[in-house]
DNA sequence: ACGGCGTTCTTAACAGTGTCAAGATTATGC
DNA sequence: GCATAATCTTGACACTGTTAAGAACGCCGT
């Protein structure tokens, strides 16, 4: 039973056999070789080898899709950080590099997964949900050991820092000089976050 | 003499008389009252009540437009933080609030601003110019007093953690209730800044 | 086995968009 | 005062998201 031709996309009668996860693949790969402008949903269902109206049969309009596109990016950098964070001999700093990095190889489906609500519904169940896992991990790292993540101002500064750093690079806001020097501004918050913990401690 | 004729959008035959700023200030309303979304090139002529290719004239396209606006918002944003910015009494903490409270007063604009090359012109001189001019006011605060602000961490720290605190409140990635502790996440950077500086002396 | 039924997909259409070409109208410089 | 350049309008093209109507298919109960 290795030969099961009904899981990827090989059927393509009338019936396509798993579109809905073949939208997805084709917009995030829309997303990487056209750039977000050029990520329609009719773009993505020629891609996809379906008829322009055939998405609205698994999802409600442009914006449920693309946000099932950012989900996928949430779980990719959850999956990217996720042995760091498990490693005690890695720091915050490595986190961020390794969270930069993804920033850069998928320029697109980060501004997606980060940008306004016009594009993707940041309510979405899912959504949030994997986002929230991605959060997690850079919380374990930078955090108070007791605390909820989502209340400590430790967690949220760092991930601010490094989202702030990558958007600004991103759109030319700061020099492309900067690249070499992350780990050096990442350091930055390191004193103030220790400080911080200290206060917390019982 | 107060009835001047020709200053605001007064003249109204076939020539509109100062249309170029017209539209700018027709997208910067748009931008405030419909969102982002609301903002068409036809949807600004409508309300500069000219007609749909008139823009034309004044801009070589939408991205034109778009950035003309943004470089708007810069200068806003300059003149808000330039008297904080000169007042030796004011901290970092002080501007990044300021900062935030522009951000939130004019969500769309924000957006805007610091929003992906697909919606403006990153490089457009003028653009740059203010964007330039707006950070420069942070970096007399955050920066070592002798170095060039474009190459001193400090300052690009204290900006990046600004802005994706922002970016990560708009766009519902943290709770909204973090809104109150932001002048203690803010100070999380002061020790590191601090330490930076006191190594970058003579 | 087979017939109905709900899901999936297609074609056609609507309103809206950015952009360009041609032409009408007006201001401006010589 | 008139030619010329700048400004604005109308009309069109290709594209977008979305919906309606119906065709093709898989499945489930009999």
């Amino acid at each position: 039973m290795p030969g099961s031709t009904k899981s990827k996309t090989q059927a393509r009668g009338y019936h396509h056999g798993d579109l809905r996860t073949a939208l997805v693949e084709a917009g995030l790969a829309l997303l990487e070789r056209e750039g977000a402008a050029g990520v329609s949903l009719r773009a993505v269902a020629r891609q996809a080898g379906v008829s322009q109206a055939a998405p609205y049969a698994h999802f409600a309009g442009k914006r449920e899709l693309m946000s099932a596109v950012a989900t996928v990016g949430f779980s990719r950098l959850r999956d990217l950080i996720a042995p760091l964070a498990s490693d005690p001999a890695r720091s915050v700093g490595d986190l961020g590099v390794a969270y930069i990095e993804f920033a850069k190889a998928n320029p697109g489906l980060y501004t997606l997964m980060f940008g306004s609500g016009d594009y993707i519904d940041s309510r979405d169940v899912q959504l949030s949900h994997a986002s929230r896992q991605a959060f997690e991990l850079l919380a374990m790292k930078a955090g108070r050991k007791g605390s909820n993540a989502v209340d400590d101002p430790g967690p949220i500064a760092a991930w601010s820092l490094v989202h702030g750093l990558v958007m600004l690079l991103m759109n030319e806001k700061i020099p492309p000089e900067m690249n070499e020097r992350l780990p050096e501004i990442l350091r930055l918050l390191e004193p103030g976050i220790a400080e911080h913990t200290r206060e917390g401690e019982v």
